[in-house]
DNA sequence: ACCCAGGAAGTCT
DNA sequence: AGACTTCATGGG
């Protein structure tokens, strides 16, 4: 077994693992006491995930951040948990508002995460009109009937099922584990990832709107979840996805921003919340709307 | 304690 | 504009 410490102290505006794993952002992650969103802090307990067929799994202790797996998986969590995003200036370059500013003084060290494409497509698939708590619990159960089980360390860990295990889900099946009408949903995405029709990463590649409109391909894919993907997978920190918290931001603190349409919206609050970086705003505003901030 | 209405990181037709 | 699944949650 491989393992590593990082010195929380040496990143730019430290991490809060709890907060950056708990915020609804990222689905990808399960906790060993099985306590996710209960509001009750990790202590020594483990987060764990499963990328490209190898489990890791992280936690804090005191200012240190621990991680292990069977390989060596340092430079994987950097990038996985954006270690390397420098929190201080991108705060200092935010815009000096006040909903904001208590924002990211209310939840210091939340980092947006980097989720595996096709992971994080399903994931926010599932999100319409769920709870964070319930869109984990269906991704856990995704995992657990489509993955691959690992043994590691004792433990059996579940991948998350690659494009092809859950392109041979049923709809009846999914509906059965509690999916509703996004079923249907979640096997035809699955079914144009695993026929070569398209993949979420190649979106990467593209400019941001762009971008956008090409993850609407998928089916349950509208601009909002395009927006989840884009700015929690591929790295488009100017996707502003505009859920019901964020929409109901702009009508209370930003209203000059609510426009006729989700693109023209869309522009005007990215604007007003710092441009390049304003999808880590709407990640920290989003989560302390949502927590009662 | 039991029941019920409202709502939940929206999308599709 | 209306339909869509399911269920944890809060008010009565």
């Amino acid at each position: 077994m491989e393992t590593g410490t990082i010195p929380i102290g040496e990143l730019s505006g430290g991490l809060d693992l709890y907060r950056t794993l708990e915020s609804g952002q990222t689905y990808c992650w399960r906790r060993s006491d099985d306590a996710m969103y209960t509001e009750t802090p990790p202590g020594e307990a483990w987060y764990y995930t499963v990328v490209d067929g190898s489990p890791i799994r992280v936690r804090t202790t005191g200012r240190t951040l621990e991680w292990q797996s069977p390989i060596d998986a340092e430079s994987l969590v950097r990038r996985l948990l954006r270690l390397d995003d420098d929190l201080e200036a991108i705060e200092a370059a935010s815009p000096d508002d006040p909903l904001l500013t208590e924002a990211y003084e209310a939840h210091r060290g939340m980092r947006l995460v980097e989720d595996p494409p096709f992971e994080c497509l399903v994931s926010f698939i599932c999100s319409a009109q769920m709870r964070v708590s319930r869109i984990h619990s269906m991704v856990s159960t995704l995992a657990r009937e489509y993955g691959t089980p690992l043994e590691w360390n004792d433990e059996t860990y579940h991948s998350f099922p690659t494009p092809a295990q859950l392109a041979s889900a049923t709809e009846a099946e999914l509906r059965d584990l509690g999916l509703g009408y996004r079923a249907p949903y979640v096997v035809r995405t699955a079914e144009m990832v695993a026929d070569g029709e398209a993949h979420p990463a190649e979106a990467r590649d593209l400019e941001y709107e762009p971008a956008r409109e090409y993850l609407t391909r998928f089916v349950g894919v509208g601009d909002k979840v395009a927006d989840c993907v884009l700015l929690f997978s591929l790295d488009f920190d100017e996707a502003v996805p505009l859920d019901t918290w964020i929409k109901s931001a702009i009508e209370e603190y930003y209203p000059e921003c609510s426009q006729n349409g989700y693109a023209a919206t869309s522009r005007a609050i990215r604007e007003e919340l710092g441009g390049q970086h304003a999808g880590y705003a709407q990640t920290y505003l989003f989560h302390h709307l949502r927590t009662g901030g």
